[in-house]
RNA sequence: GGAGAGAUGGCAGAGUGGUUGAAUGCGGCGGUCUUGAAAACCGUUAAGGAUGUAAGUCCUUCCGGGGUUCGAAUCCCUGUCUCUCCGCCA
């Protein structure tokens, strides 16, 4: 969330970084809050004074056998005040948290100011060598070659969930299980994460502090007999790890990567772009995640994205690269990348990995801090996650790309060890 | 799911109503001593908030929430978590 001391010292800054976000201004409401908050606390910090001042007296005057009825009466009403200003003083704070926890994050100087996806600007987009947009045969889409091949059953996954639950079949779900494996194994020798399996129900308090809650909630599966919440992505966990924690200086930058099933109700979004992959309840990923220093966070952010390009170079996916205007940033980002790969069927570009740098605004929902080694303080990490990457929409992109003119499906070279087959069909 | 025990500072561990933000030990940091190191000795060792240019002063915090009391780490209620036993179970 943001820092309540620094919408104080710089309450325009905040008012303008909003308005870019398409999000609500808070700005004078909070600080209205905040003045009435400091004024009670002066009040009831100096009745508290008084009161500890008399405590310390109380024992002594007894020891010396003199009356202590009148402090005592006199007491008694200090407390009922005490008591009553701190309902007010807790009452206030509890409107300014429930403000700010339901507020964005502002952008970085560096994100353009645009008001939708359509003021996005392309980074830059790489094409594997010999790579046409034109095919000169039929192209089928992934949801056909799906069943073609007998590797994914859109239908029976229907029955047994739900739409948007998808069955692999076969080697479908070989598939599957070989990019995850290539992905968390590509992270972890040439890129120097370190591997998390994460918990895939987690309670409140880790949802409130990577964002989902509040405001996200509808979209949210929930278990309610429980008060869990099936994980949307692995962000959620992995970030979480260090809640309430203080990091030595030295550990940081703290790289893990993890993979998770993702859970997301996508209410409201029927119809559209639902098609087999495009749209679904559940599927997996490969989430990266940082912790690291507040000067370095954007160097990080670039290396992450790279992180996550190199997968789809080694996989020779056609992909975009996409920086993310004001207003189509997420909730709790600063700054954002998409990665979008190509896919021939839909003749599109579809989002696969999402790479943020959140500043300190997950940090201090989370209170993850690390000791400053200069100053011994603490201070909040900049916490990072990026895809690397979502299969599903992945899997869409291999499937069309790597289609033959017979129909069959050529696994990716660096896929094969994993798969132990090199075609499908 | 049933029965019981517990949760105190970085760690270990005292503390059952009144200068206890908290003894003691370990660890950490600084210093004395030493050619250097160890040992020994001395000192220091939390987080958040309010106020102040600052030094400082004050407030809060002994798992979370509520209560009793002039006053709670300490008593009562409640939630969470951990451990032990029984049951169930991949």
């Amino acid at each position: 969330m943001l820092d309540l001391k620094f919408i104080r010292e710089n309450p325009g800054l905040v008012r303008q970084g909003l308005l870019n976000k398409n999000s609500r201004d808070i700005v004078s409401e909070v600080l209205s809050l905040d003045e009435e908050r400091r004024s009670l606390i002066i009040k009831t910090d100096e009745l508290k004074a008084k009161r500890n001042q008399a405590s310390a007296q109380i024992p002594q005057m007894k020891k010396a056998g003199q009356d202590t009825n009148p402090v005592l009466a006199e007491m008694k009403l200090v407390s009922d005040q005490i008591a009553e200003l701190d309902g007010q003083l807790r009452d206030v704070e509890n409107k300014i948290d429930t403000i700010l926890f339901a507020t964005p994050n502002v952008a970085h100087s560096s994100v353009p100011v645009g008001r939708s996806s359509e003021e996005n600007v392309e980074a830059r987009k790489w094409l594997p060598e010999g790579f046409s947009f034109k095919n000169d045969f039929k192209v089928l889409d992934h949801v056909e070659l799906g069943k073609k091949l007998k590797i994914l059953d859109f239908e029976r996954g229907t029955k047994i969930s739900g739409s948007g639950f998808p069955l692999y079949t076969d080697k479908g779900a070989t598939l599957e299980r070989a990019l995850i494996n290539f992905m968390l194994d590509f992270h972890l020798q040439r890129h120097g994460y370190k591997e998390i399996f994460p918990p895939f129900l987690v309670n409140r308090d880790s949802m409130k502090g990577t964002g989902q809650l509040p405001k996200m909630e509808d979209d949210m599966y929930f278990i309610e007999k429980d008060d869990l919440f099936p994980v949307p992505t692995a962000e959620v966990p992995i970030t979480n790890i260090y809640r309430n924690e203080i990091l030595p200086e030295s550990e940081l930058p703290v790289k893990y990567v993890g993979y998770s099933a993702c859970f997301r109700r996508e209410a409201g979004s029927y119809g559209k772009e639902s098609k087999g992959f495009l749209r679904v309840h559940q599927f997996n990923k490969v989430e990266m995640v940082k912790f690291v220093k507040p000067e370095t966070s954007y160097d990080e952010l670039e290396k992450l994205v790279k992180d996550a390009e190199d997968i789809l170079q080694a996989l020779q996916i056609p992909y975009r690269v996409l920086l993310l205007c004001t207003g189509d940033l997420s909730f709790s980002a600063a700054k954002c990348y998409d990665i979008e790969t190509w896919s021939p069927a839909e003749n599109k570009w579809l989002e696969a990995s999402s790479c943020s740098n959140f500043e300190n605004f997950q940090a201090r929902r989370a209170n993850i801090r690390f000791r400053n080694e200069a100053t011994k303080k603490p201070e909040f990490v900049h916490t990072l996650n990026g895809s690397g990457l979502a299969t599903s929409r992945l899997m869409v992109s291999i499937l069309e790309n790597y289609q033959t003119p017979e129909g069959k499906v050529i696994v990716p070279k660096a896929l094969q060890k994993y798969t132990g087959f090199d075609v499908i069909g």
